[in-house]
DNA sequence: AGCATTATCGAAATCGATTTCGCAAGCAGC
DNA sequence: GCTGCTTGCGAAATCGATTTCGATAATGCT
């Protein structure tokens, strides 16, 4: 059994009330009092019940991850997030609890709510808008700050922290205009989400600023449930009369698919064919050639979602936290000069 | 204010005694109550305060992971092993705590015990053999139940789930020694621990089971601080009057940059030398050729980790579990007949 | 009917901390 | 010496659940 404040008031003969008080620097206990209780915690290896003081505090310290990743697409994402998240907590003396079958489930969202076992949460990648809102007001009602990531929603009074898509695909499309290309083939993603919005109107801009005209046959979405995005999306570009120079791909390995399967047909990357991917996954970086990408900052993101999420719960009704985070363009060699359009 | 049990028993007219029998499935409730309080449960949204629940319990249905992991591993291994373990632990109603900065701070794990906020603890890749057994010592006179992870430990009472590294290079050896390979280099681990004993041991054994003499020039020790282990070693080798015609590195991101350094030289993989490399993470499969490696079945590991915890956290003066999970051979295009030792 | 047994319930103790509030001692000022 | 104020301390309430144990009512048995 571990020491509790009552074995220490008895080795002391001092009350529980005063222990308490030495050990929280709350006034009313004298300098040599308060030195005495430190010196006797330390002797006895005292350390308050964390059960006993978040019952008394009606505050645990804890923060909730809920997670709810397709699998593919666990692994990189997260192995930065949880990091970055974990440690940004603890430097505020508070932890991560995560949990990952709660996930779609609102009922058992709500009881997470009441139990009252976390301060606030964190929730990474809802499936839809309008089961995000629906989840923040449930939320919201059950008092429980929280956090959605990582992206932007359009409600002004949802909190989030999200990567700059527009910028992410706007620098993607610029870096291939300034390698000389003018047909570039854009995949939109299969979900319909802000992201896909967001980089589509990153793509448009691009190619506006460069007085290139936007052709409808150059963009593809691609079919939810439609597996291979990669290849589907490859044989639509080449089939046309005039393809595309270049691709950017909505993902990494959707993109270091389409490479190898580019490679296979004798499409020559990046004299024939420029292709780029989005994401920055860690494989992106040793395919043959070199996945041209852009890289979100995960780990800040977690950081900053942490941060975000204490001042919602220091400060109960204070204005939603939005922040947007910028990313970074990775050019390599998978994006060229074409030897068609060579200036 | 969340509903409390003094809400129900007051709306009920119950007292809070039955109203927590019939909540925890005690006998000494009335069918007809039970479903009376059951139903009302339902209408207010009654949760139980956790705090309150862990105190009275004196359980708190959590499991700590301490990781203390040199960063450039991280991303792969706690991707796969961290969502395995949530999982595991959420199905027997346990959640997973993430501890980070703790990792090496013996005081702070013991603070950690005392608090009583967790009810077991996994610890991941600790420093060294001594720090691990002293930690265990702490742990143990704290009366937490703990497990390590991922290696194999040389003492009948410590706990771990570990991967069969054995196996692993004997795997290997036998793989390269089935493609016609005689002369097969080994680089062994910069840590001392029992993993490098292990995949040394297999190295050898495989080497003894096909009759191949052990010599000392094929086997090189990293040395700790050294930074460049992939070109030092292809240096060392490459130079030797003898060189061998296959390699097997400890872990992939330094098989994969003596891949791409011999290519450079105009050494053609697997012609001329054969390459393997030990961890199976995803780039493996990207690089040109694709890397041989070995592969930990990290999720299940992080599985088995927690329900052998659980045991240990059921069971208080159980056995120790002691679990070795065996390891896959992927054996990929690195690997292959040699040009000149063609059978 | 009388007694023993069982079923159902609630009052109170308990888990271990924090916080409120009242009390006593010490001190200054007149 | 008396009043008023500050300082330091502790008794008791509180957080919200669980558990023990005693009380009452209902039932069974002879």
């Amino acid at each position: 059994m571990p020491v509790t404040i009552e074995d220490l008031s008895k080795t002391l003969g001092v009350s529980r009330s005063t222990i308490s008080k030495a050990l929280n620097d709350r006034p009313d206990v004298s300098p040599d009092t308060k030195a005495r209780v430190l010196q006797t915690v330390r002797e006895l290896g005292y350390q308050p019940s964390a059960a006993a003081r978040n019952l008394r505090r009606q505050r645990t310290n804890k923060i909730g991850l809920v997670v709810n990743y397709p699998i593919y697409r666990v692994s990189d994402f997260l192995a930065e997030l949880i990091p970055g998240m974990a440690s940004a907590a603890e430097e505020a003396e508070y932890n991560l609890i995560l949990y990952t079958s709660v996930a779609g489930n609102a009922e058992r969202i709500k009881n997470l709510c009441r139990s009252r076992e976390v301060d606030g949460i964190i929730i990474a990648w809802p499936q839809g808008l309008s089961e995000t809102v629906a989840l923040s007001r449930l939320m919201s009602q059950e008092e429980m700050p929280h956090i959605f990531l990582p992206r932007r929603l359009p409600h002004a009074d949802l909190s989030y922290v999200a990567t700059d898509h527009v910028q992410g695909a706007r620098l993607l499309t610029e870096h291939l205009i300034a390698l000389g290309h003018r047909r570039i083939g854009f995949q939109r993603l299969p979900e319909v989400f802000e992201t896909d919005h967001d980089r589509h109107a990153g793509y448009v801009q691009a190619l506006r600023d460069a007085g290139i005209p936007y052709d409808t046959q150059l963009v593809i979405s691609a079919n939810t449930g439609d597996e291979d995005y990669g290849e589907r999306t490859l044989n639509i570009f080449t089939a046309l009369p005039k393809p595309p120079t270049a691709i950017l791909f909505f993902t990494d390995p959707v993109a270091i698919k389409a490479l190898s399967l580019a490679k296979e047909r004798a499409i020559r990357i990046p004299q024939d064919l420029s292709i780029a991917g989005y994401d920055g996954i860690l494989p992106s970086g040793v395919t043959e050639p070199a996945l041209t990408t852009v890289r979100q900052l995960t780990s800040p993101m977690g950081e900053l979602a942490v941060e975000s999420l204490l001042k919602l719960i220091a400060n109960g009704s204070a204005e939603p936290q939005q922040h947007i985070l910028p990313v970074e363009l990775i050019a390599r060699g998978s994006t060229g000069m074409n030897s068609q359009t060579r200036v």
